[in-house]
RNA sequence: GCGCCCUUAGCUCAAUUGGAUAGAGCAUUUGACUACGGAUCAAAAGGCUGGGGGUUCGAGUCCCUCAGGGCGCACCA
């Protein structure tokens, strides 16, 4: 609706002497302000440098708008022209909901290009922290933003199975082995200390037998590194699976070494003459592209950075056809944005293969005072610590509340609460109300079908949930090209209290008959647009609380 | 010292990316249950958007500057 109208404002600036203008049709904050507005005659105005409310008016007397989409115009303010709906567009509009049902506030505009979306690959060091869910829920989220807008996504962990933490920790998991067994042992220097690891060597000496500890050292600590990685990572596994989240591809680091991928990379690289020996030492070139230090690829003992195998892993995504790939990082990593897009860039990679969102630290909070210690990790609360406590629903509602740049104080206590300081309840129970209505009426809300009358709607509650509703698509529109899933659970929670005022001050079973009927309409409408909402972010609607 | 992010109501956060009178929830005060779920609703009060300057019709949003907080500044990952 709005594109039609739009485009007559484009040919009216045109007319006007203006083609090409820049200006903006939108929607205003207050609906005082009528359905949709322009500042067309504001930028036009500028331009002549004339009074922006004559410009107005000559505009207005150049628009030829059918009668079936504009009810009434006016010009307000400094020079907006307002524009409302006609009651036919909001119909029609409702119609669509009931029609797309469970798919309503999807689009297309993704189609044809591969996302990859990679998020959480948390090192198989130990179990995942809260900061993990933020980061798990925050991509999941946003690869479900992307599928909605008909992206082709997948979603990818990355795990870190090489380099020096990982002996480190197969050093950790023979020393407990060791102590289980009974032998003196120690933990190494920057070795792991939680109890989890206890566990696992509890774990390994009842798969492999006690004589497991009696393996010479070397011998012990290399299938230590292969058995603590595959704990690890099924542990892991399974926090993500209860939480809600699964991928699609798990790429392995040490696959990247042994498939000679790191190896072919670095030679791109030299090819290309983007590297250099100094200090016994190979750097990358990324100060020729953004970066404010060249940066080692090669360390002066003959070991690779961090840097080059992930260089590889970015190759072998674009590789495998992505077109856009996301990374979601915490943001003690920024600083390392920079030299990876300058590895790409000098790869010749377009400018937009490659985006970071950042993750913003996260600070558990129970009661005012800040949680830091968990009985399971000895170091920090893990997501399952937290999410068995306040629920799934609530940890990935809470996380995302708020935009992941910033960060996020998780309040335990009001996560458990079921009580109105809790947010989710809000949202769930709209959900659960609209569904008691189709329960009283022993009704299945699919059976109720059919055009919308908008004269059986006598109260402005209904139209103002009606436009509410149908503000849906572009919430998921704009949140997917932001990647803010946020933006969902903001329109959400001011949908569910729509609802919620709705559902007190009107009534819809016992009204006549027309009313009824429209009201159930409504409230089939409403009960898609929150169930579709909670389910891009993961969230269950249910039917009763 | 340099770089990035953040600073909005007492608290936790929004604000259609430069739009009109900066909005919600909680907490506070007041009111509403013989009606589809009161886990709700209605109302009041709460703000120099950290301070200062600039850009323009118009700034929480962009630029400069100062202050406070967080995180980075590796031949760690």
């Amino acid at each position: 609706m709005s594109e039609t109208l739009r485009a007559e404002l484009s040919r009216v600036a045109a007319r006007l002497g203006a083609d090409g203008l820049d200006f903006v049709l939108e929607r205003p904050r207050d609906a005082g302000h009528g359905d949709l507005a322009t500042n067309l005659a504001m930028v036009l105005a500028r331009r002549d440098r004339a009074n922006p409310r004559k410009t107005a008016e000559r505009v207005l007397q150049e628009l030829k708008l059918p009668p079936d989409l504009i009810a009434r115009t006016e010009i307000a303010g400094p020079g907006f022209i307002n524009f409302w709906l006609a009651g036919t567009q909001l119909s029609a509009a409702h119609r669509k909901i009931l029609d797309a049902d469970k798919e309503y506030g999807q689009a297309r505009w993704g189609a044809g290009l591969k996302v990859n979306v990679e998020f959480v690959s948390a090192n198989p060091t130990g179990p995942l922290h809260v900061g993990h869910g933020r980061g798990a829920a925050l991509g999941d989220a946003i690869a479900s933003l992307l599928q909605w807008t008909g992206h082709a996504v997948t979603r990818e962990f990355y795990v870190n199975d090489a380099g020096v933490q990982i002996d480190k920790l197969a050093q950790s998991l023979w020393a407990r082995v060791r102590q289980e067994a009974g032998y003196p042992a120690e933990i190494p220097e920057g070795g792991y200390h939680g109890e989890y690891l206890r566990e696992n060597a509890r774990q390994v000496l009842a798969q492999e037998g006690r004589q497991f500890a009696d393996l010479p050292t070397e011998e012990g600590v290399r299938r230590c590194r292969d058995l603590a990685i595959r704990l690890q990572r099924e542990e892991q596994n399974r926090d993500l699976k209860d939480f809600g989240v699964t991928f699609d591809v798990i790429t392995s680091e040490q696959t990247a070494y042994d498939s000679g991928s790191v190896d072919r990379t670095l030679a791109l690289l030299a090819s290309r003459g983007l590297t250099y020996e100094s200090e016994g030492a190979l750097w990358l070139r990324t100060t020729n592209f953004g970066d404010d230090k060249d940066r080692v690829l090669r360390k002066g003992d003959g070991t690779l950075t961090y840097l080059a195998p992930d260089i590889a892993y970015h190759v072998d995504k674009h590789d495998r056809g992505f077109d856009r790939v996301i990374d979601v990082w915490g943001a003690d990593h920024h600083g390392y944005i920079p030299r990876m897009q300058a590895a790409l860039a000098a790869l010749g990679y377009s400018s937009e293969f490659f985006d970071v969102e950042l993750v913003q630290l996260v600070r558990v909070v129970r009661g005012g005072e800040e949680v830091r210690m968990s009985k399971r990790s000895g170091e920090f609360v893990t997501l399952r610590d937290l999410y068995e406590e306040v629920g799934v629903d609530a940890a990935r509602y809470f996380f995302l509340m708020t935009k992941g740049a910033t960060p996020l104080d998780f309040d335990v206590e009001k996560a458990k609460k079921q009580t109105d300081e809790n947010p989710i309840f809000y949202v769930q129970m709209a959900h659960a109300r609209l569904n008691g209505i189709f329960r009283t009426a022993q009704r299945e809300p699919d059976s109720v079908t059919g055009e919308l009358d908008l004269g059986a709607l006598p109260a402005l509650e209904d139209t103002e949930l009606l436009k509410k509703l149908v503000q849906f698509p572009e919430i998921v529109d704009k949140a997917a090209r932001e990647r803010e899933p946020h933006r969902v659970t903001v329109y959400l929670h001011e949908l569910a209290g729509i609802v919620h005022g709705w559902y007190h001050r009107t009534r819809t079973l016992g009204e006549e008959a027309s009313t009824e009927r429209a009201r159930l309409l409504l409230a089939r409408a409403a009960r898609i647009v929150l169930s579709n909402g909670l389910a891009l972010l993961g969230i269950s609607a249910p039917d009763r609380m």
